[in-house]
DNA sequence: ACTGTAGGCCAACGGGTGTTGACATAGCTA
DNA sequence: TAGCTATGTCAACACCCGTTGGCCTACAGT
């Protein structure tokens, strides 16, 4: 069977970035990758160039994080966690980051990038002294990002445990704290 | 120069720690590792049988939590938050098991086991209602991996830059609701 | 029907990996 | 001094990796 070229590219990303996220950056091998499509590694290295290319590709998307400019000032640590957690479970992109980040240089950049031009600003605009904001994206992001590691990733059994409602409930008012007292 | 075995078997130990922690399980190779310490890789076959048996070696260590018994139960928070911060820039140990739980299952196993055998007692000799204590424990792990994570690993660069006394200042009130509130 | 080309496969390369077994040598013991 | 054992080296194996270049073949345009 033939395909076009741009679903083999887009198969091929899809499969990376399942591989990706669910082994990191060394234990992903082109080949399993090419396995996975069920097509021959020199297509990877054809539309890609190279692995490290085929990661950027498989770790590019514009993570929006949700624009909380609508919701209410005492609101906005559980409306952080609710959309955290929708974009956990909706996309691969930030596991994938996570996972490769860890071993990867390129990703904990990517990490870094990400966070200072989406949850800084974001702070900025929420936080009392301005002075502070980093220091409060930077603590949010900590909580945040610690629980995806324990949730996702490690699987700690109690955090895997709780509910939606319940990771909201404990986590809101930290982060509301974080970013706002 | 000629070693006793017990001085090579511990220099190879150290360093395999040393790597295991900076790149990961598979990034760490038995090569570079018998190289850093002078020695040929078949040495450290010799003294440790495989690869996986080297690094359950050099994952291997009494990681006690400090006995929080004696602090005042309103101060638990700010301690525990200390001593991880000592435990943290003091030892190797957990630096290694972060890096390598996330690509590693064994390393992910070993990490389970630690947070279920200190943290979940102590959570449930602190906290209120003795049902909800492992989910407590999971929270407290979530914020302390977090924070590791994103200072000593991603090395976001507000969190990076936070003395020692802001972040007992900042993560101990969390640590304090998430286990006795 | 003929041909050009895009999509895909195959075999191989150079290099790195964990792992093994044979060989060397320093230092103790008889 | 002779020999034994602990300590260590060396070369090689089998495998897997990313990557490359040549070959095939189905299809579209003429």
């Amino acid at each position: 069977m033939r395909r076009s070229s741009e679903d083999t590219k887009s198969a091929i990303l899809a499969a990376a970035r399942e591989r990706f996220g669910a082994d990191g950056y060394e234990k992903a091998t082109i080949r399993a990758i090419a396995g996975d499509v069920g097509v021959d590694p020199a297509m990877v290295m054809r539309y890609f160039g190279n692995k490290e290319k085929l990661f950027a590709a498989a770790a590019h998307f514009d993570l929006r994080f949700p624009d909380l400019a609508s919701t209410p000032r005492e609101q906005v640590g559980t409306a952080m966690v609710g959309h955290f957690l929708d974009l956990w479970e909706t996309s691969e992109a930030l596991q994938v980051l996570l996972r490769t980040g860890v071993t990867n240089e390129a990703a904990a950049e990517r990490m870094r990038e990400i966070f200072a031009t989406q949850l800084g600003p974001l702070a900025a605009r929420l936080c009392p002294d301005p002075a502070t904001a980093p220091t409060r994206a930077g603590l949010a992001a900590s909580q945040i990002l610690g629980l995806a590691l324990t949730r996702y990733v490690l699987r700690l059994p109690p955090v895997m445990a709780m509910t939606r409602e319940e990771v909201v409930a404990w986590l809101g008012p930290t982060l509301q704290r974080y970013l706002t007292e």
